[in-house]
DNA sequence: CGCTTATGTGAACACGTGTGCAGAAAGTGC
DNA sequence: GCACTTTCTGCACACGTGTTCACATAAGCG
């Protein structure tokens, strides 16, 4: 019937083999395979024709059947969270330009709740070198099934002490103690903090020690928080969160916990309140993401050292490629005071 | 020697097989397989059995020995260019969580001039299904490499006319004739334009669009630019070229090739120079990022529809896949007025 | 029991590649 | 011409899977 019609351009999408080559060129198969394989024994006449061959027929060996054999896929998983934070996006793009300059290949895993969707059943098919977890999309069974698999982890935003898993992530406390000290210093008396949202598991960690610098640095002064609202680090939720603050409570430092709420609060403040910054109040951030610095925010706020992290998953990747035994690695980096104008 | 202390780990650390499960449940295994087999011919008890065995040795069947035989890898490659400017971030962020969504894998290659890279020479080795372009990182023999390896290809940003590659643009001339209108209706007629860089080949198309909505619409109302400069797409960039322009020019209308560069040039006009916008000069953009709308830019601009692109995109990957031979498409969707605060 | 049908199973093949191995061809020294 | 080394090449195997095919077992029916 139309089994014809139908096959032979199924047939002709098919990829070019090496077969194929090697029946064009008049060699064997083996010689197609040497051609394309450096400092494999071959004829230089021979190999140039072949490669020749190949060029008019458009074939690349087939990395899937190649890496049946091979020790590596040289591909990378890379589970990527929501990106709702900006600093987020910034860090993973950033990750995936250094992994595609490393020759790795990174498989994209993103979207909501990625962690226990089917998305990631499908995933562990992959004979993947490693995966790499930003923290939003972390979640417990995701360290045990690489554990069992034997698939390097590595995770960022989170610390996960684990015998086969690495993180990196910065001291998010010691962040929001020297900012607050600041704040102190400035002569800040009523503080008010924005949070994240609360029940997302795996982002728990860090949501708690970013609150807990802001207190211990409070309680040493013998203060504690006049307010403090959850919110969804985002601009529009801080610009909310701040006017739920404000309305009620009489407060000279409204801190937030990331840069993105800090910079709808600071809209909320500045164009809706009229109020001055940081001559009537304090406004300050998290993460240090490019358009803190923009002018039009100046915001005062926290480095969380994206191209530092980076650096560090990508040092972890490589040892651990090279030694899967290695023991598990918690590296903790310094979140340093960027004060700008508006604290 | 040191060869067994170093091989069994490395045999322990290759992925668990199928053969391991059927040795150890003791059946074959094409039992195994048709396990993992829907609507395969297998003993119900057998088959619980083999799963639970697999689920303890932690084994998976591996995609790329089963996308030897498969038509369908279910690997799409994802070019993103830089990323420089918000809009791609965001829209590639959206495309990934769609593709994700959608049961496909994207395997993403970014970075600088990522299109004659070593990098993509090495991407031609995947069976990919499909490859996806954002404008940026798109070249000529791009297109003419997977019309020969027959690989569907589908380009946003960037109309190209071609049989087997489709594209999605947005009607970029339309949308600046149509904000240079509402400017000239608002009085305005002493006009700058800030571009995007020149000499990146690739863009050059949706570049020479923008710029020729403004020139037509001036050109209507018996007017030509004042100024023009040209900038690279970034927050940074369009600062410093709203400094170079009004340094020498007097102007009461500066357009802006993109939303990042509107918001730099927003912040030196009203921080620096301490005007007022719009009472004292209009400021617009293109693109409409979630930032625009943020009540400190509240820009005034012309949206590129990210969604409705994104779905032609995903449209268009399944037309493609389903009906390789179907003819070249290139899909126009409009840019309309987003009239805010800056007019 | 004999025949037919339904169900379950293992051997064998195909997918496309890299490489070990043995042997062929070619070059070198006498 | 002969022994020996060097360069080259094709065969065959391995990688891990899905599926066809022939066969085995069991069940249903007269």
């Amino acid at each position: 019937m139309s089994d014809e019609s139908e096959n032979i351009p199924a047939k002709s999408r098919r990829r070019v083999t090496a077969q194929a080559v090697a029946e064009r060129a008049g060699v064997s198969r083996s010689a197609v395979s040497r051609a394309f394989t450096q400092g494999a024994y071959l004829d230089q006449k021979k190999k140039a024709q072949i490669l020749q061959v190949a060029a008019e027929l458009g074939y690349r060996p087939n990395v899937f059947a190649a890496s049946l054999q091979a020790e590596s896929s040289n591909i990378v998983a890379v589970l990527t969270g929501n990106m709702k934070s900006h600093f987020d996006a910034e860090l993973v793009e950033e990750l995936l330009g250094r992994l595609t300059a490393a020759g790795k290949w990174p498989l994209v895993v993103s979207g909501e709740k990625v962690a226990n969707a089917p998305s990631i059943e499908g995933l562990w098919g992959f004979p993947v070198d490693a995966m790499i977890l930003r923290g939003g999309s972390m979640d417990k069974f995701v360290v045990e099934a690489c554990a069992k698999l034997h698939i390097p982890l590595i995770i960022s935003g989170v610390t996960v002490t684990s015998e086969t898993a690495d993180s990196v992530a910065c001291r998010n406390a010691d962040g929001t103690y020297a900012l607050t000290r600041l704040l102190l210093e400035r002569g800040r008396r009523r503080f008010a903090w924005i949070d994240g949202p609360t029940g997302v598991v795996t982002q728990e960690s860090y949501r708690r020690e970013r609150r807990k610098g802001v207190i211990r640095a409070l309680e040493q002064a013998g203060l504690e928080l006049v307010a403090s609202c959850d919110s969804d680090y985002t601009y529009e939720g801080g610009l909310a969160a701040a006017e739920t603050i404000l309305r009620d409570h009489d407060v000279d430092a409204l801190m937030c916990a990331n840069d993105a709420m800090a910079t709808g609060a600071l809209s909320f403040v500045r164009k809706t309140l009229q109020l001055r910054v940081p001559e009537d109040l304090s406004v300050t951030g998290f993460d240090d993401v490019s358009m803190a610095g923009w002018p039009c925010f100046d915001l005062t706020t926290v480095r969380n050292p994206r191209t530092e992290i980076v650096d560090h998953i990508m040092r972890l990747l490589h040892e651990r490629l090279a030694d899967p035994s290695k023991p598990g690695e918690v590296v903790l980096v310094s979140a340093d005071l960027v004060p700008r104008g508006t604290h």
